[in-house]
DNA sequence: CGAAATCGGTGTAGACCGATTTCGGTGCCCTACT
């Protein structure tokens, strides 16, 4: 699998010549109206229309959707999109079907009525659907794979693609299944191209979604990911009591309106009450609101009704508001790749804005509670004796007295670990020795493991560096800088300048940023970033781990692959 | 893993403290009930 990758950078070196761009700014002029189109838009068109698998990695906002809309509206067949949540499907297939010169848009899930439903696939059949919009689940389902297999895709699209990656396993598993999907569909000609789009995505972030989406050829559009208008800061605190005030007060004093989110589903509730108290219009949002009500509160927050909407991290994708002030965490995330993407909610609109983060040591704790467990050695060995002679995860939930669910979670983990095939609800067992396979499998949960524990202790980092924050953002993201930005709290207070000084004398650094490394027991690895004394490196198995320079230097430990 | 709620002992009134238990996020799908 190659890859090549293009930065996207305005007004350079990605419009597409010839007829074929005419093409495609004619269409986007005369079917959308959108003229001119953005730097890298026409080139992902371009590249799709050639058949080439893309990763998209654009920033929220920037338009991503207008990639497929258009290459809808050039190409013959359906695009089928894949897209996590039913909501932001709805406002797509509107919009598609309120535009004149458009082929119809459909959306296919447990909600639509079964007319509905079967009208679809019908047109999806005879060639007249234009976009069809899916959730991953539905993919599960092998009568629908069949019907795309059978239809003349143009596209596959996998809208929100990092959630192959930090989604996946447990909480949306069929986001793993996307790339045999993909496989399945065209038929004797070839499957149809793979764009992937997201708005987050550090460089591990990326590979994973184009080796699990089996994207060969794969090119990669990347814009930067800097919002330089949002001021960064961090305060950390021992008590739990004072950051409570420190948040109400910072929530009080800055420009509104903003964002606030917390950790817990009654935290939105108890914030939401104290900001009231002291006179903001302030409202709680979480998953487990009524749909009504949720829907409700973004159309009034996006209407300006509300000075702060406080919300776990159900609040998000989806919001279209472009003059949010600020993004305050009463807790820290679970990853830097979620924060940033949480943050990045401030400021669209490109005027000032502020990201603070409220930091306890001890909120760590709770990430660590939410994220992965391993099963026990026994249930694997049950399951898999259970899968021995059965391939319908169904009834291997029926044999074991587990949730379908449950089984379906530890056949990912046998898949993952290559000792089962997964197709639709059903596994096929490739290692039928309950022993081995089960130790494959645990092996995958404790890497799987080792990577969230990394990824945690990277946001931790994010929050306890002295060095300038945005540096250390963007170094995660694998973009280049050139020193510290002068619009966070440690350029403010000078130590990240003190700190950029006492590493300017190593430009001879051993192991550039980026570069591809080999550890005599983790493997190969790519370093993330090397600040003043230690080096980060992301390993496959490992996750993302500190070394010490001086260690590396004495012991020999990394040597460049 | 940590915070909050609940439990249990003390020792005879109501409260106080330590020990123990419980709970915590994200969204699909499908089925049984109103």
């Amino acid at each position: 699998m190659t890859t090549t990758e293009t930065e996207i950078e305005e007004g350079r070196g990605l419009s597409v010549r010839g007829r074929e761009g005419r093409d495609i700014e004619r269409a986007a002029r005369e079917v959308f109206g959108w003229d001119p189109l953005r730097p890298g838009i026409a080139r992902a068109v371009a590249d799709v229309i050639d058949g080439a698998d893309v990763l998209g990695v654009m920033p929220t906002g920037y338009g991503k959707s207008a990639v497929y809309q258009l290459a809808g509206a050039i190409l013959p067949g359906t695009v089928v999109v894949v897209s996590p949540l039913i909501a932001l499907q709805a406002d797509q297939v509107a919009g598609l079907n309120d535009r004149e010169g458009t082929r119809p848009a459909a959306i296919v899930n447990s909600t639509v009525p079964a007319a509905r439903t079967r009208e679809a696939w019908e047109r999806l059949a005879d060639g007249s659907l234009g976009y069809l919009f899916l959730a991953p689940e539905q993919l599960a389902n092998e009568e629908v794979v069949e019907r795309l297999a059978a239809a003349d895709v143009a596209v596959f699209v996998v809208d929100e693609a990092h959630c192959v990656s930090s989604w996946g396993h447990d909480f949306r598993p069929d986001y793993l299944r996307l790339g045999e999907v993909a496989g399945r569909l065209g038929g004797d000609g070839g499957r149809p191209p793979v764009l992937a789009l997201t708005a987050t995505g550090s460089r591990p972030v990326r590979e994973e979604i184009v080796q699990r989406l089996g994207m060969f050829d794969a090119r990669i559009l990347t814009h930067g990911f800097d919002r330089p208008n949002i001021h960064l800061s961090v305060r950390r605190y021992e008590e739990e009591r004072d950051k409570v005030e420190a948040v109400l007060d910072d929530v009080e004093q800055l420009q509104k309106p903003g964002l606030l989110y917390v950790a817990t589903k009654k935290g939105t509730e108890v914030f939401a009450e104290r900001l009231a108290e002291r006179g903001m219009r302030a409202a709680a949002y979480h998953g487990g609101l009524p749909a009504k009500r949720r829907r409700e509160l973004h159309a009034a927050f996006h209407d300006g009704e509300y000075d702060v909407v406080v919300a776990t991290s159900a609040f998000g994708m989806g919001i279209d508001k472009s003059d949010v002030r600020f993004v305050v965490h009463a807790a820290i995330p679970e990853s830097v790749d979620e924060y940033y993407q949480e943050l990045g909610r401030a400021g669209r609109d490109g005027e000032p804005a502020a990201a603070k983060l409220h930091y306890r040591e001890e909120d760590l704790g709770l990430r660590k509670f939410f994220g992965a467990t391993k099963p026990k050695r026994k249930e694997l060995e049950r399951f898999v004796a259970a899968a021995n002679g059965r391939e319908s995860l169904k009834e291997i939930a029926e044999a074991l007295d587990v949730t379908q669910r449950r089984a379906m979670t530890l056949a990912n983990l046998l898949a993952d670990a290559r000792v089962a095939e997964l197709s639709g609800r059903e596994v096929r067992l490739t290692e039928t020795n309950a022993s081995k396979a089960a130790d494959a499998a645990l092996e995958a949960a404790e890497a799987r493991q080792r990577i969230d524990e990394s990824r945690l202790a990277m946001v931790r980092q994010y929050a306890e560096t002295r060095g300038c924050r945005r540096q250390f953002v963007l170094g995660y993201f694998g973009d280049e800088t050139s020193g510290p930005c002068g619009r966070c709290d440690t350029c403010d207070d000078g130590s990240a300048q003190r700190i950029a000084e006492s590493r300017g004398a190593d430009d001879e650094a051993p192991f550039p940023v980026d570069s591809e490394v080999r550890h005599a027991q983790w493997g190969g690895g790519r370093v993330m970033s090397v600040e003043d004394d230690r080096v980060t490196v992301f390993f496959e198995t490992e996750g993302y781990r500190t070394l010490s320079l001086a260690a590396v230097a004495e012991h020999d430990l990394l040597e460049r692959a």
